[in-house]
DNA sequence: CTCAATTTGTTCGTATGTATG
DNA sequence: GCATACATACGAACAAATTGA
């Protein structure tokens, strides 16, 4: 009695997940719009409880929706949060090689900031500069903890400028990735003088000289390129 | 006999995801090794079968596992589909403003190969560089879906001597959003000379200039750039 | 504050579809 | 064709969280 036209072919708990999505495209809904509830849900796509629920489940690991529990579905963030999981993983599980994924983490950080040399320096405003110039002080003073949390803001207030929400976001992802799998792998933070290289990064984009912007991020990436390189290094004499 | 010291605070699904990550840790394993079967991870983890599948589906959707129907479930292939899924969703999300995710999406694919020149360059070989010199010429000649697919083949080869998986994945996955969201938006494929423009990227990797190589890079996203700020604008004054 | 209603979280039992030998 | 092993799907029931009367 149940309607069974759908073919073989696809499984249930997709077409529930895709017509979830279309739902949300064509009623036009947006992050933190209320969905229909899972029941609502069931009597619409005509599926039971479960399959629902595991296509939900699916959407949500890509915050394309956001449960609440004893609350409601709601359209998600639509954030890199998936990026940021699936990367962190693969840089714990990379077989016999754990430092590859680091290692290319840092080639892209850097590729951020210093291919966006010239358009980062053209869109830095003075108080811009100057709450960089605060954080990278702060390098010096403050706890690890709050050390940590400055490095993130200045990296993440370098490229904000630029406007572009895809590349503040990748950023922010690439960051979090490397802080999340680095110590994991027995990697210590190089804390080699922080203070100094974030603080040529800034004077370079004062001076309006995006050469020496460019230069100023290689050497800010260099001593933690050369720790993840010692790490491969001594991991690979082991294999 | 089940060990119920969870804490209110965690979901039992969330404690389920986290400990087959760990399990797949813990036992080294790779992409496309076996998991154990529901039943066993019911029973290993104390959940019921509801909990444990909407784990693993959670899991499936950043490509961690991979279910197989009727076949058993395995370590995934830790690609970036999950990026893919989530950025073109958001991409046909956004709301007003459809095209700043496509505008942003050129400037990320054309960083990764304008800030790459010396790199890719130095990295190039003969036969590469014939290959890519190919791919550019068939985009003359062949139909329509063929020249898509040499498009796509020809910006993962450009990146590819790079020898950074991240990278080559990225790329890869940036074009796939492209490519996906523009149609659904309207915006019809430039094909402004797209044989001249892609040569004129190989030309200059023969000739080992990167500044030329990099001009190339911007001459090609141009009309790219162009279609889609015209898009943009059009919409801009319809609302 | 307590109670009731709503909604998601979790469990269990059963039946079906799929792949392998 | 058959048997086995596995994932898929359904439905009913109860637990837990949130909100508001």
């Amino acid at each position: 009695m149940v309607s069974n036209e759908r073919v073989g072919r696809s499984l249930l708990r997709q077409e529930v997940s895709e017509r979830i999505k279309r739902y949300i495209l064509d009623n036009r809904l947006r992050p933190g719009s209320p969905l229909p509830t899972e029941n609502e849900l069931c009597a619409a796509l005509g599926a039971s409880r479960s399959s629902v629920r595991e296509a939900i489940k699916t959407l949500d690991a890509l915050d394309i929706v956001e449960v609440r529990h004893g609350h409601g579905t709601y359209v998600g963030g639509l954030s890199l949060s998936a990026l940021v999981e699936g990367l962190t993983f693969r840089g714990l599980l990379s077989p016999n090689d754990d430092f590859a994924v680091l290692s290319e983490l840092v080639d892209v950080r850097e590729l951020f900031e210093r291919g966006n040399a010239a358009a980062i320096i053209s869109a830095l405003d003075g108080p811009h500069l100057d709450t960089l110039d605060d954080l990278a002080s702060s390098m010096g003073t403050a706890v690890d903890a709050d050390r940590v949390v400055a490095d993130r803001r200045f990296h993440a207030l370098l490229v904000n400028p630029l406007g572009n929400e895809l590349v503040s976001q990748l950023t922010d992802a690439f960051w979090d990735v490397f802080t999340a799998v680095a110590p994991r792998l027995g990697l210590t933070p190089s804390d080699q003088d922080p203070v100094r290289l974030h603080k040529a990064i800034v004077h370079a984009a004062r001076a309006g000289d995006s050469l020496a912007f460019a230069d100023a991020v290689v050497a800010h990436y260099a001593p933690i390129r050369t720790r993840v390189a010692a790490a491969r290094h001594a991991q690979s004499i082991r294999n």
